[in-house]
RNA sequence: GCCAGUGUAGCUCAACGGUAGAGCGGCUGAUUUGUAAUCAGCAGGUUGUGGGUUCGAAUCCCACCGCUGGCUCCA
């Protein structure tokens, strides 16, 4: 057979090779080194006869892109084995192993015991002996009717059940030692092949994600080809706890939860209510500039609306509904209908398009118990939403125009982010024509803008294709904030016209869109991000004073007044402490700027300026310091404009 | 909602069948301090709620409530 090899060179192998005779043709320590191949262009294992006659092959190494599918595929079967020897072959179903974006996971049903934490370490020891076994793992095939059979002997419910949907004829299987499980791979060569791993959580997980099935036990765990890789992402599972904005809000005074009175409804402080200001006042600076007009619609409105909008139909599980005078009010969960009683309620002419209405509006979803998390999830929030009316021609002007202000808005906090567009499902209102037109509108906006995006088919809602965006924070983990929305059906069934220049009434389009999404979400993800440590334009206090002696107080004060008129956040610390001390505080509040006042500074009519990264720069002039943060914070800045000085 | 874990002072945690404790924070006082914790004293709790077992329950059992992780990633 001829084997085409990635650097464009053919070598002859006999026929039924495996890629790791293969690779002991080209050198001995790339055999060694090799952990699995890629045989036209699907994962293959390294001791897997190759049956075509001529392929493309590319051996997959340790730190190769497609290296973390073997071994993590790998180690889930290292974990079944090991629980299958600790809890009994009888006792343990297993449901199924995949490997996950950072690790892997496997689902057991295991007959009278319930995993906790704690047993992780014992499964753990038992894997680690696993390892040392290095037990070669073994790929066969068998028919359909003998896996079921040997799977029905193995009394495997779950794994029949997978068999049965299979189409296949053969089915394959691995086994390693005692150890013999259903899957398609790929595989390592032998349990010794990886070393590196972590169990790190248990949970219930439904049989095939369904509710109405029975609940297994699922085990997390992440594995790595070099410590150094484990170690760090083990780093970064920390890092992401300590920068919890759980933990982070309720320290740094922003806001508090209190699921007894208001699940789902967080609280917002002074300090917090700063930063949700600033954001705000950012955002309608933007949107004034962009054409926008700033809109406010009644948070409860008539059940009428809602059935007439298709919410009764599509959503009613999650709103709020309360009654007086026998009339049934709902409490929006959504904009869009407020939006179009205002459009409705004036005459519009072609020359009025395209109409953009933008509103902080309060919404509130129920969501169930269980779901509710922090900020992140919540059951009432403020979306900075807004609907652009036009007309079908404008589409693309007006996307592109969404598009720019959501990177504007998305750079001024130095996120990077990816794009998703999705197209039409199944289940669409609208003529296939019109759907492919609006698309390719999107398109063509996203191409002229040079904004890369991957296509998801089919995922658009059933009234108009979407485009989501996904920023990455300082940690790199995706969140998806803003989302761009043609509405071809609300203005149908609400039947919105727009009187055209040929004086014959038109149908206008919508365009939902948020570029925050929620400013409750965002000011989480946003604690995360900066792990506290706003920037200066974003900070509830931007500059503490703290006097060394109580002499100093009175020049404390001055300099608070002076700070106060160019309009800076000011506190003064004038309790009996140390200095330590009370840097220490104003550091754990992650307060930007400190101006340590003393008698040198008193004599000299000077402030001494510490940056919170710790950095002590010395006396400087109030006026300088004055002059340089207020430049830090118009321009938004990311970072210290003393930081970038040398 | 479901599964598992968990709930002790404002926060972080200890006590694990025998009188509920520490650190931080708070308050009071002393100290007047030069860049991440000065010292002393005081206050603070029906151990989430309700029931049960027991001579005795924070501790064991049951129910409820809250919180945390998960319930999308398909052999």
């Amino acid at each position: 057979m001829k084997v085409k090899l990635p650097d464009g060179s053919m070598i002859e192998v006999k026929d039924g090779s495996t890629p790791e005779q293969i690779a002991r043709e080209i050198s001995e320590s790339l055999a060694k080194r090799a952990i699995g191949a890629v045989v036209n262009g699907e994962l293959w294992d390294l001791t897997r006869p190759i049956d075509t006659e001529e392929v493309t092959l590319k051996l997959v190494l340790d730190k190769d892109e497609d290296a973390p599918e073997f071994y993590r595929h790998t180690m889930a079967h290292i974990m079944a084995q090991a629980v299958m020897r600790i809890y009994g072959k009888e006792r343990v179903k297993l449901g199924i192993g995949p490997t996950i974006e950072k690790g892997f996971y496997y689902d057991f049903d295991i007959e009278g015991v319930r995993l906790s934490e704690e047993d992780l370490e014992k499964i753990e020891k038992e894997m680690k002996k696993i390892i040392e076994e290095d037990l070669k793992i073994e790929r066969f095939e068998l028919s359909k009717e003998e896996a079921l059979e040997m799977m029905k002997e193995a009394n495997q419910p779950y794994k029949v059940e997978l068999i049965e949907e299979i189409t296949d004829e053969k089915v394959s299987f691995y086994k390693q030692g005692e150890f013999v499980d259903l899957c398609k791979g790929p595989h390592l060569p032998s349990t010794g092949r990886i070393k590196y791993f972590k169990l790190l959580s248990v949970s219930g997980a439904y049989w095939r994600g369904d509710e109405n099935r029975p609940m297994l036990q699922r085990i997390y765990g992440t594995a790595f080809a070099k410590k150094i890789d484990l170690e760090e992402y083990l780093k970064f599972i920390e890092e992401s706890k300590r920068r919890d904005h759980r933990r982070l809000g309720p320290q740094l005074g922003l806001f508090t939860l209190h699921p007894d009175v208001a699940p789902g409804l967080p609280f917002f402080h002074p300090k917090g209510m700063v930063v949700i200001n600033e954001l705000i006042e950012f955002w309608r600076g933007l949107h004034r500039e962009a054409g926008y007009e700033e809109i406010m619609t009644p948070l409860i409105m008539h059940e009428r609306l809602w059935r007439q909008s298709g919410h009764w139909d599509h959503f009613k599980e999650n709103m709020y509904f309360t009654e007086k005078d026998e009339q049934v009010y709902a409490v929006k969960p959504m904009n869009c209908p407020g939006h179009i009683i205002i459009y409705k309620s004036m005459p519009v002419s072609y020359r009025d398009l395209p109409l953009r209405m933008c509103e902080l509006g309060r919404v509130h979803r129920y969501e169930r118990s269980g779901v509710l998390h922090g900020l992140f999830r919540v059951r009432g929030f403020t979306q900075d939403d807004a609907h652009i009316f036009c007309t079908e021609e404008q589409i693309e002007d007006e996307v592109r125009g969404v598009a720019q202000l959501t990177d504007k808005i998305y750079r001024t906090f130095g996120f990077k982010y990816h794009v998703e567009l999705s197209t039409m499902p199944e289940d669409h209102m609208g003529s296939e024509e019109t759907w492919e037109k609006a698309i390719n509108a999107l398109k063509r906006v996203l191409d002229s803008m040079d904004i890369d995006y991957v296509i998801n088919e089919g995922e658009g809602a059933f009234y108009g294709p979407k485009i989501d965006y996904h920023i990455e924070d300082s940690l790199g983990r995706p969140w998806q904030c803003a989302t761009i929305q043609l509405d071809f059906m609300m203005p149908e069934r609400f039947d919105l016209k727009y009187m055209g220049p040929d004086n014959v009434e038109h149908r206008p389009v919508m365009i939902h869109r948020a570029i925050y999404g929620s400013l409750e979400r965002f000011l989480g993800i946003l604690i995360e991000h900066f792990a506290g440590a706003f920037p200066t334009w974003l900070a509830p206090v931007q500059v503490m004073i703290i006097p060394i002696a109580d002499r100093h107080n009175e020049y404390a004060q001055k300099i608070k007044v002076k700070l106060e008129e160019a309009n800076l956040r000011v506190d003064v610390d004038t309790r009996s402490h140390t200095t330590s001390y009370k840097v220490r505080e104003a550091q754990m509040m992650k307060i930007p700027y400190m101006l340590i006042l003393g008698d040198r500074e008193m004599e000299h009519g000077t402030v001494a300026l510490r940056l919170r990264s710790g950095k002590d720069l010395g006396q400087i002039k109030l006026d300088a310091f004055i002059e340089n943060v207020k430049k830090e914070i118009e321009g938004r800045m990311l970072t210290s404009i003393f930081e970038t000085e040398e």
